[in-house]
DNA sequence: TGTACATCAGTGAACGCGCGTTCACTGATGTAC
DNA sequence: TGTACATCAGTGAACGCGCGTTCACTGATGTAC
């Protein structure tokens, strides 16, 4: 039962597949959030292709994983990067740059949490960082510097200022979701006061 | 294959295999830090049983990985419970709860991170919070507030500022082993600015 | 005190399922002559 | 222009596996008489 008719790619086109492959198991991720969901059999039922077809674009399930989390890295380091373009001050890059990584998070929330999930089997193979994770974080850590530079910060640390508020806007992305029915606060105030406190300066 | 050999309980001692269950499971989620590697046949073997041994105790394997989070977040209160008292003031007890409860992460990460993470088939069966987990959280909400009470702070929603430095706390405990290779500063220092930094008043 | 029996704790075998992966294949497409 | 053929894109059937769960059962234990 395939979900969709396609046509056989013309010859020398076959690669066309790779991307509706990562496509599809991008789809199932916003359907199911659970990366367990996403099955090759799955993926193949949303390509609408048989399951094998797989096997010649991709060594295996996880590298099917592991291509939809480089893409979906990208298209965040992507969003941030548009938000914060434009940006008047360093200040205000921060902020555009945390509202963009937020909602990002909040309209994804299956393809923002595969990010940051291992499988067993690639937890020993990929012991490197996604390049285009790294991209996006020094968005963040480049726009306190800025405001290093314009004075709004006396930062000693910028680097570890910026982590210290990824992880808190990671925690926000990750923790709200994952506990129904608690009485959580409105979600753009939590995210403001996290921003408003970690620009501030250590003392 | 068993790996324990195990008697078989007494007439009126039945009840006991319970609790062996939901340590077998919590030991195995120590072991793979992997909510999929739980498996009930996985539990069984783990606790020397054989798997239909565990119907009489829970209705199916939900059941048992909602008891290892209930117990899980018990035991999370406790030990930040445990760590606040004796605290001379607010700040210090706001302090010694966020370093017992990233303790408690970092030493327990299997366990950990179960706690928020919801199957396909509970996210419809458990739309209510843990109360274990509500007490732990009240545990942070209430320092804060004594600071409030003691005048080191000015806050004007505590209960706002508690669930953001959850959120923190959260992010961090949960970014950092699931980033490997990325050139994180030391844990502790992170934490220590997120304390300092989500305990100060909002300007 | 002895014994039949109900009950309790736990087992072994089996079920149907979806999974990841392999294999030999098919049919369309482009190319050499 | 026609045709044989190599190649490419993708398929269908099958494999072995571990899973969650069910079922009828077994053997030990306590109890009624």
């Amino acid at each position: 039962v395939y979900s969709a008719k396609r046509a056989v790619n013309r010859r020398g086109q076959g690669a066309g597949l790779r991307e509706e492959i990562v496509e599809a198991a991008a789809r199932l991720l916003g359907a199911s959030a659970s990366r367990e969901a996403v099955t090759l059999r799955a993926i193949a039922r949303e390509a609408g292709i048989a399951a094998p077809s797989i096997y010649p674009h991709f060594a295996d399930r996880d590298a099917v994983l592991d291509a939809v989390v480089s893409r979906t890295f990208a298209e965040l380091a992507q969003a941030c990067s548009s938000a914060a373009t434009g940006a008047t001050s360093g200040v205000e890059e921060v902020r555009a740059i945390c509202r963009a990584y937020a909602a990002f998070a909040s309209n994804r929330p299956g393809q923002y949490q595969i990010l940051f999930q291992r499988s067993p089997d690639n937890l020993s193979r990929t012991p490197q960082p996604y390049p285009e994770g790294i991209r996006a974080f020094e968005l963040l850590s480049g726009a306190l510097e800025r405001m290093v530079a314009e004075g709004t910060s006396t930062s000693t640390d910028p680097t570890r200022d910026a982590q210290a508020l990824w992880a808190a806007l990671h925690g926000l992305a990750t923790v709200v979701p994952a506990t129904p029915g608690f009485p959580w606060r409105d979600a753009t105030d939590l995210l403001d006061r996290l921003v408003e406190a970690l620009t501030r300066t250590q003392a």
